[in-house]
DNA sequence: GTTTAGCACTCAAGGAGAATGAGTGCTAAT
DNA sequence: ATTAGCACTCATTCTCCTTGAGTGCTAAAC
């Protein structure tokens, strides 16, 4: 059977009707907001024909049709008409933006709770690393007789540092030694090598240099770890609860526990292209399987790219989220993509 | 009217079967968990009796009894048991708390998402500051001709860095004297006289030098600015949706939008005493009228106080919840409370 | 060979009673 | 003061019925 041009701009009224109501749609109600005249005979014997090819399924007998997956995936690929953003779109959008998000580890989150709002669904964002993380350098300063500050700036140009106490007296004119130590030998390593290099500095040095260092270096190990790790950020999940599909506590409470408490756990879905729809059963985790998620990257300097996903019921309104989602991550790009802004400024070709 | 040990009794058997089903409790049911053997009618007679004086209330002629606000607060007040903890569980407890929570940044939280696991409520944490924090030391770290790190300590101990950029080149050798005087200029004062004197320095200083102090200073106001604010965590949010009294999607969205997006709008409950219960309408919080709020505060150093609040139906168990939160609170208190910690060492009487 | 009118059929949703049963309040006896 | 007993209340549940939106199919019309 053939997927005539009829044929899918029923399935395109279908879906936009759908997603509007989140009531199946009947035959009659088709006949309406269709351009040609037909009668709902002929749009009956159409749907019969989408239902047969698994674009459209039925509640029970005798309630109008509601898409498929396979359905949303048509109109999401060929029907969906480009919505274009309204002027006063762009101009919230461009005035929410110039906000301060200034501290790069705000950036990530503050890019998915601005996206929230201004989609109406939740969201979740994150950091992908293109290359590993190290230190970059270390500085240490004194404090007094028993503590001094250590300062890790990473190979992502965020700068950590933290008071660490010690249990003997350090003399300070030993920390500028020592932090040069650091730096040429505990530098563009990974942990475990970093490790690996205290061991073997054991008995190099006294007693007292090697405390304070394997303090430093333990830190630093901390923070690389940590860096590591993709930190995952949601907005809006209360939001959830407001779609008629989520109206069934225990499908709210699966997905919410994700959202809120469990967010280290929601399978990042890989981002080669700029955006990318998945609906429904295509979302690897199965929380997600009757949800559906638009996900789009954008750069952060030269070796980040963030992550930002929007999340909905497979009735989400693509066509909208879409738009604002990609104006937002193209605008991001521009914001943050290049090394012109106090973000960043790796200097390894020096 | 008097409320006699036997109307005390009573109640307190109310309280705890209805906190332990959500139902409604009737005047047979009590005579089967009461120790003295009366009949069901005197129980009913009584019943009457505790109506009218307000602690108890029906949801319907024909229902059993469900006990008022009033009634809760009679029972955590006065009928309560103290429950102990038993050896298993603070096993659990100390054995959760050996973690890893070494960054102050992360006591607050981390100890309010422990004690939600613990007792398998949401839970809210945040910290009080008994003091304004200020700037206690400034570091200037030259990277290369074009940037700095501006190291900041807080009165509090922390001590925050970030890379700040320049238009114009830095000599390293003027870093030293630049941050000698921002030490002694900026230093333990508020965000509104750093301003002032900023301003009051710029006939004083070369450009190239006013323009690094100022980056500096905006730096470090946003961080006492933030400082200052209060940093409210959740925890465990989607929890709430387990209890029938949240099946209602309406109440559940409206205590959830302020857990998980609205944290800092939460108001939080003074807290002068150890621990507080917070019931119904006792919250000033609307989204709080239905719920109830358990609240203990631990210290952290000298300075600041960390605040636990457990959240709940009006119906929660509270001696549980009592029990196991106000242990926690005091091994926080053992833990984080005195300056011996890698947290904390003020020394201010130096 | 489409398209359409027409009709029988299906089925969820909603409403009206009726039965159930947990629970009450009251009264009169203990 | 307590209790047995009884009439009463009312949410809950079930059944039965109606309604109406929607379908699938057939046979005629285009």
């Amino acid at each position: 059977m053939e997927l005539t041009d009829r044929k899918k701009q029923i399935l395109k009224v279908v879906v936009e009707s759908y997603i509007e109501t989140a009531e199946p749609v009947g035959s009659k109600a088709i006949v309406e907001k269709m351009a040609s005249r037909v009668s709902s005979a002929t749009i009956r014997n159409e749907l019969a024909d989408l239902e047969e090819l698994g674009y459209l399924e039925k509640p029970h007998t005798s309630a109008g049709r509601i898409p498929s997956p396979k359905g949303y995936r048509l109109y999401v690929n060929e029907l969906m008409e480009k919505h274009a953003l309204s002027l006063t779109e762009t101009e919230k959008i461009n005035a929410a933006m110039q906000g301060k998000m200034a501290e790069l580890d705000q950036v990530i989150s503050k890019a998915g709770q601005m996206v929230s709002t201004f989609v109406d669904y939740p969201t979740f964002a994150a950091a992908d690393h293109k290359e590993r993380i190290t230190v970059k350098r270390f500085e240490l300063i004194p404090v007094d007789d028993g503590s001094f500050i250590a300062v890790v700036m990473l190979t992502d140009s965020r700068v950590k540092s933290q008071v660490l106490p010690l249990q003997l007296p350090v003399d300070k004119e030993e920390l500028p030694p020592i932090s040069h130590l650091l730096n040429t030998h505990f530098t563009t390593i990974t942990t475990g090598e970093m490790n690996t290099r205290l061991m073997n500095l054991s008995d190099q040095v006294t007693g007292q240099w090697f405390l304070l260092i394997s303090r430093v270096v333990e830190y630093a190990g901390d923070l690389v770890q940590e860096a590591g790790r993709q930190e995952v950020y949601t907005s809006g999940a209360s939001q959830l609860l407001k779609f008629p599909e989520y109206q069934d506590i225990g499908k709210a409470q699966e997905l919410m526990s994700f959202m809120v408490d469990n967010k280290e756990d929601l399978p990042l879905p890989q981002s080669d292209a700029p955006m990318q729809i998945l609906i429904g059963p295509e979302n690897v985790s199965a929380a997600l399987k009757d949800s559906s998620v638009v996900v789009a990257s954008y750069d952060i300097g030269d070796h980040m790219r963030g992550l930002i996903g929007v999340v909905g019921p497979t009735r989400m309104d693509y066509a909208t989220v879409a738009a604002r989602l990609s104006y937002f991550a193209e605008n991001l790009t521009r914001m943050f993509g290049k090394k012109q802004l106090p973000l960043k400024e790796d200097d390894q070709n020096e």
